[in-house]
DNA sequence: CTTGAAAAGAACTGCCT
DNA sequence: AGGCAGTTCTTTTCAAG
């Protein structure tokens, strides 16, 4: 088990904010030096709290201007299906992420287009042909807001 | 406006991979210089293309071990509605990313709890209270698969 | 647009309190 | 655990082909 502490809560709150902090100021802003601070963030990647950052690039600035919401129900639920299913949806490039889930649909994804007209092509030749998808819901992402959730 | 090249797509597409991966790896895996790759880097970053690097935190590690999606159906859908809905909720803390959609919700939300309890707290005591909240739906998240998009 | 080199800075290591 | 001093490595900048 890793323990955390209160420093260790404040070094995450602080690479959630800026990924490319380096130690130094980490260590700056804490009070802490800097071997300290290194010290920390190497446990806690090695431990796996850390996940390897994320570039978000910009869709919109490189002509994807659409991201839909997918609700998506299947219509058969046995093993293979929810395999299957997600093996074709990973392979089609256009859909960023793909969310196992438990309610009213049983999958949701993240899908990206170039606009309307491209996302209906996507919708209708890449994800209404899999076999098992009944019942879709759509939500067109009009703005977005992050927080860095409660570390 | 920014030109984006064949060469600037493949290290926006490195970097999505590794967002830690330096000018020099990329450089050689592109078979361009490691200056060349550097400038490149630098422009898409200054173009702001290319965010800062996001590092997902492993909330599970954390002791928040559910994610729990809501769609959110507004009562009443004035300007003001919009803005207060929007204010109150980015104050919750477990709500992790506030996203405005069109469809069949207004509002999809992701929150994470430290269980279904915990979870159960939140939204009865801090969504539910919400004045201009309607029609709720919730999703439970399972497993989650994250791919490139099509850069 | 490239190479090569030098300056700056960050990552990492031992040793010490 | 935290800090100091030092070594090694990358990044960054510059000069020049």
């Amino acid at each position: 088990m890793t323990e955390i502490d209160d420093t260790d809560r404040a070094i995450l709150r602080a690479l959630a904010q800026d990924a490319h902090a380096n130690a130094g100021e980490i260590g700056r802003a804490l009070g802490i030096s800097q071997p300290s601070a290194w010290r920390r963030i190497k446990r806690l990647t090695d431990a796996g709290v850390l996940g390897g950052a994320h570039v978000p690039a910009d869709r919109a600035g490189l002509g994807f201007g659409v991201t839909v919401f997918l609700g998506i129900k299947l219509a058969t639920k046995g093993r293979t299906s929810l395999e299957e299913f997600e093996r074709a949806v990973l392979a089609i490039p256009e859909v960023q992420v793909v969310q196992h889930v438990l309610g009213l649909f049983d999958y949701r994804l993240r899908v990206v287009a170039r606009d309307i007209a491209d996302f209906e092509r996507v919708l209708r030749r890449r994800i209404m042909v899999l076999p098992a998808v009944g019942q879709v819901e759509a939500n067109v992402l009009l703005t977005e807001e992050r927080r860095d959730g409660p570390i």
